[in-house]
RNA sequence: CGCGGGGUGGAGCAGCCCGGUAGCUCGUCAGGCUCAUAACCUGAAGGUCGUCGGUUCAAAUCCGGCCCCCGCAA
């Protein structure tokens, strides 16, 4: 078949990389070269980049305007895959190939509808997430679904694994719905259920609550990962005021504790553990921290970190 | 030239502003004490202070170039 690809992040390589094999991918669309990490300087999206090594064409619209809608005509393309392109596509585009446009989204809708859905679903502790696709629809992530697979969430899995098991089930999900949709029109079914949506995150997003749970904490920490990353503000100590990234925690139980440990307020370092980190009391359960990131600094086990920064039991982070 | 922090024995840090004997918490090794849960005591090994150059009687410290790491911001 003759395909459109949207795509801009690397999120979108896999998938783009298995089409050029087997179907014709007769243009790229990908967002515009922007300024990116430290240096600011003009970066261009790993999508175009791939796109080029395979003589792709590649269109890097600011917005959809008439010029671009007459440019990918041209293409007749038969479909249009979308795989995190980082902005809404308008109808004028997405009703250009014969049938239509489909998306790759990494849930099972309708839950989780939005950019951030594998962070969103670790965020509240999910144990099954799932891949989808549907064909696009004027609004974000609402349309009818094509296909649909869950996928299991392990305890040890945070957003960078998951994603690898996402990436790789979303590709053979596609290459399946390109299947069904060259075996003869089909025009999705409604999404059915209950409607949650999962904004791209943010800084605030990785604050840590410690009145919450330690397993929520947890689930912080895994869905953060690797940004922004669970943090917390120092209270006490000569880290007081920096900012404080957890990097690895578990919950632990109590009776770990063979010593008396006094209650204490949310937060309050409770006690430290050679090699293993230190423990901090949440809302409910403790958390044993092992591995932290400070402020300008590189990761380090937690039982480094205590060694430079005096951080002790009774005080508060 | 977007803003900023940093590279000091194996690990994490202090010292730098106000140049002059390499410091702290761990780890390692040897010995002691003893079952105290961050055990403790004594002793030892281990560093050309990222790198190149400059200033100086003297540079971890002041000045300049380069390499590497990280945070913010996107």
């Amino acid at each position: 078949m003759k395909i459109l690809f949207f795509g801009t992040p690397a999120v979108a390589l896999p998938f783009l990389s298995r089409l050029c094999g087997v179907h014709t991918v007769e243009a790229v669309i990908t967002r515009p070269d922007r300024p990116s990490a430290r240096g600011q300087k003009i970066t261009a999206p790993p999508v175009k980049t791939l796109a080029i090594e395979n003589n792709i064409p590649v269109f890097q619209p600011e917005r959809f305007d008439d010029a671009i809608v007459t440019s990918l005509r041209a293409y007749s393309a038969d479909v249009g895959v979308v795989v995190s392109y980082g902005n809404l596509i308008p109808e004028n585009i997405f009703t250009l190939p014969v049938h239509g446009c489909f998306n790759i989204h990494f849930s099972l809708l309708p839950q989780y509808r939005g950019a951030a859905p594998i962070q969103h679903a670790l965020i509240h502790g999910e144990s099954v997430t799932g891949v989808s696709s549907f064909w696009l629809e004027k609004t974000l992530d609402s349309g009818p679904l094509l296909l649909q697979e869950k996928v299991a969430i392990s305890v040890a899995d945070d957003a960078v694994s998951l994603k690898e098991t996402l990436i790789s089930r979303g590709v053979e999900l596609m290459m399946r719905t390109l299947d069904k949709i060259s075996a003869g029109p089909c025009a999705g079914i409604p999404q059915d259920g209950v409607v949650t949506f999962a904004p791209s995150l943010k800084k605030d997003h990785g604050r840590i609550d410690w009145s919450k749970s330690a397993q929520e904490i947890v689930n912080l920490i895994r869905g953060t990962k690797p940004w922004p990353g669970a943090y917390t503000i120092v209270q006490d100590g000569k880290m007081a005021g920096k900012r404080l990234k957890i990097l690895r925690a578990a919950v632990v139980s109590p009776d770990d504790f063979s010593a008396i440990v006094p209650p204490v307020a949310p937060g309050c370092v409770v006690a430290l553990h050679p090699a293993a980190g230190f423990s901090v009391q949440c809302g409910t359960g403790i958390l044993l921290v092992s591995e932290v990131q400070r402020e300008n600094g590189s990761a380090m086990s937690a039982w480094a970190f205590l060694q430079g920064a005096s951080l002790n039991p009774g005080m508060y982070v």
